[in-house]
DNA sequence: CATGCCATGTAAGGCGTTACATGATTTC
DNA sequence: GAAATCATGTAACGCCTTACATGGCATG
């Protein structure tokens, strides 16, 4: 249950409300859950009834009430024994292109290479997307160096994943054109 | 859908049963499916009624009969053209330790470092099995220049993946040092 | 004598996804 | 006048996972 303790994690350093929630979980990429109502709400029905957070409605006109959450003592303690205590598990991955490259022992190095030029400018594109999110990503007012620092690496982390894999594209571009040359 | 086809891709390699396939799947990390029977099976009906599979019943004296699976040319046909039509998509990961890294923007960095630290521990274990893994893969025979190229990259790619993860961990950590110094 | 491997399959349940529902305001 | 944004919630469905069921043989 990484969710509610991801979100119980958000509210902790900015108090906000499950609509809030649901825009920060869709557009990052390390929050790997599609950032969708049904569990958002759900956790946050949960989180409350642990007495992790407290509400606040916030009735405004023009547009439909807001409920801001607060995460309690309680729930901040919480999330600090979650986070130490929990031994960090090993990533994973789902890359559907190696699922394809596995099948294709007995293509043609050309068809091959059509299909890694595909999935390299993928990548790039990608990576270029979030280049353009952190330059976007301005620290909220309140935000101690920490978590400044903390969201810096997050950033790096997801980049340099993306830049590794297309390192790694362009060594099988190179060995894809070598077999076309040895032919 | 794309589990079929990986299963239909590891059969046009070598015909095997419902159970090689599980073995296979269970210690893969690109497969990123568990290996369950109840996936495996149910894609074997599936992909048999589809016609793109052919059983061939071996029974064996001292142990339960397989189930031999064979691709046939309507089976081969279908994964070529879902290999080279389906573009690639972008890979996706999970990384529980970032939803951890995350929620730790108040904690001390000397927490912070144990918590690093850890997942290093981990991440280099998991680096140790993956090449173990691969100095033990021998090609099974009758396996072309191609695929033995292919099933190499594939190795490449996991392999990169967690060292370039240890690489971001070591300026995490650099980072959390140059932290708890200026204390 | 218990555990594990071979081998096939079924059942139940959890998590996560899309889509639905409502309703006012702003933007094109 | 249509579509997007703000805002909260519900419903249905599908994928995937664990666990169950069977049963003989081999290993410690």
């Amino acid at each position: 249950m990484s969710v509610n303790y991801a979100i119980l994690g958000l509210l902790n350093s900015r108090p906000m409300s499950g609509y809030d929630l649901k825009k920060i979980m869709q557009d990052s990429l390390h929050m790997y859950w599609s950032g969708n109502n049904n569990q958002i709400y759900k956790a946050l029905v949960q989180l409350r009834s642990d007495d992790f957070l407290t509400v606040e409605t916030h009735h405004q006109d023009g547009a439909p009430s807001k409920k801001i959450y607060h995460v309690t003592d309680k729930g901040r303690v919480a999330l600090d024994a979650w986070i130490c205590s929990t031994p960090p598990e090993t990533p994973e991955f789902k890359k559907p292109f190696l699922i394809q490259l596995a099948g294709a022992g007995r293509l043609k190095p050309e068809a091959l290479e059509v299909l890694v030029l595909q999935y390299e400018h993928q990548l790039n594109t990608q990576l270029k997307m979030q280049q353009e999110k952190r330059r976007r990503a301005n620290p909220f007012p309140g935000c101690t160096d920490q978590e400044k620092w903390i969201e810096d690496m997050i950033f790096d982390n997801i980049l340099t994943f993306y830049q590794s894999e297309l390192e790694w594209t362009r060594r099988v571009l190179e060995g894809l054109r070598q077999k076309i040359r040895e032919e």
